[in-house]
DNA sequence: CCCTCGGATTGATGATTATCAATTCGAGGC
DNA sequence: GCCTCGAATTGATAATCATCAATCCGAGGG
């Protein structure tokens, strides 16, 4: 592991609250693997073997049903994924695949459910994990029900640029396609919701976004108003 | 309370794992109301001040963006809800309402959130219940990204008759325009949905729906393959 | 530097879904 | 038993989204 990346890992939600003990643990029982682009790191329905930290690279996550599938989640460095599937100990829903080169960190199942019954703070710390990943589930399900696809991409790029506390600048991560996917919608339907926006406050060169009138994406995007 | 509630409450899968001792504390602290049918009980974005328990009646939960609004679940007795946001002390993201006169019992949210933390037996079952309702939602949100308004229709209906172990027959609980909106539809496009149905081994009658064939429906609606 | 190839874009058309309007149906009140 | 009112259904039309096809564009390889 190169330096500076135990601390980290050790910085995420999950594990900051565990006494370095236990960290250590967790590193000793994992494995931290490089996986090639475009690479199947699970299927869904599998048994879920490892609970997985995306430490370098970038993982997509996708479901299926009958023969269409849909992109569930972009997943970026440093984040854990999968944890609900590891906690319950039941099979996994999602489909992760590598986009790029990526090094996961590999924690083996069962050792994470033991300690998890074992430390009372990261217990806590799961629990609180999955509480606010459940809340963006209700968000992204409402987002599906009630809007359609160009407020939707409004959203996103409302959320991406808060999420990098950056100026009005906007790097998209992975391809059109995929975020198409991510969105609910065909890439031909997001190439023509950019063009939507772009009447709306949002210059579009390449994968680079800017959003120019922050006031008049939100009155067309409508963004949550709930805070967190 | 009436008799056999308290059992009946207990029995749910948060308490179940708690002592005696602090399931007595669980009732001292809270009240069971009755409210009217049509009733808000909270909104989204006020804080969260009790977890709340369906013991007899029917619950909606909504939420909305813009001026549009949907359905998000519809609560049976007997089933605690909107558990996430108590356990984050975060605000609601949905809007509580009574469907027929209600009776409710509400746990002080700061009540709950002390004993989850005394009692790791109930932790770890808010965190499995956390979980499991984290893939509830992700089977939703599926659901409505890769499926069309019948198949939606279909699966609910298949996942309604596998619920109540009987035989083909299943009783709508609420209006259909409270199911359409639930679906992600309009009622309009719910009575079609029935028709199209009705070539694929459902009959209607009203709010009483029968399977009569349930390979031509599973054929028509390709549901869920992963089991839990 | 040019070629190639896959993703992105654009246009045309078709499917799905929403909206608007008009009945029909059914439960509750008189 | 009849009336009334809102829900449910049905039909017609419009908006949204998907699909198919034809370029366009840009990064990587020779």
């Amino acid at each position: 592991m190169r330096t500076g990346e135990k601390p980290e890992i050790a910085r995420l939600p999950l594990f900051r609250e565990m006494d370095e003990a236990k960290r250590e643990r967790v590193f000793a029982g994992s494995f931290l693997q490089v996986f090639p682009p475009q690479l199947t790191l699970f299927e869904a329905g599998q048994h879920p073997d490892f609970l997985h930290v995306l430490v370098d690279g970038l993982v997509e996550l996708s479901a299926s049903s009958g023969d269409r599938d849909t992109t569930m989640r972009i997943v970026e460095p440093v984040t854990s994924f999968i944890l609900a599937a590891v906690v319950n100990d039941l099979p996994y829903l999602m489909t992760a695949r590598t986009l790029e080169a990526s090094r996961i960190l590999l924690v083996p199942a069962a050792l994470v459910r033991e300690l998890i019954n074992q430390d009372t703070a990261l217990m806590q710390a799961t629990m609180h994990e999955l509480a606010l990943a459940y809340r963006g589930l209700v968000r992204a399900l409402v987002d599906m029900k009630t809007r359609q696809s160009a407020e939707r991409l409004g959203n996103y790029l409302l959320r991406q640029q808060a999420r990098r506390q950056e100026g009005g600048l906007i790097q998209l991560q992975a391809e059109k396609r995929l975020l198409a996917s991510l969105l609910g919608m065909t890439p031909e339907n997001l190439s023509r919701a950019f063009s939507v926006l772009s009447n709306h406050g949002v210059r579009v060169e390449g994968s680079n976004i800017t959003i120019a009138d922050h006031e008049a994406l939100s009155a067309f995007a409508h963004p949550d108003k709930i805070p967190v």
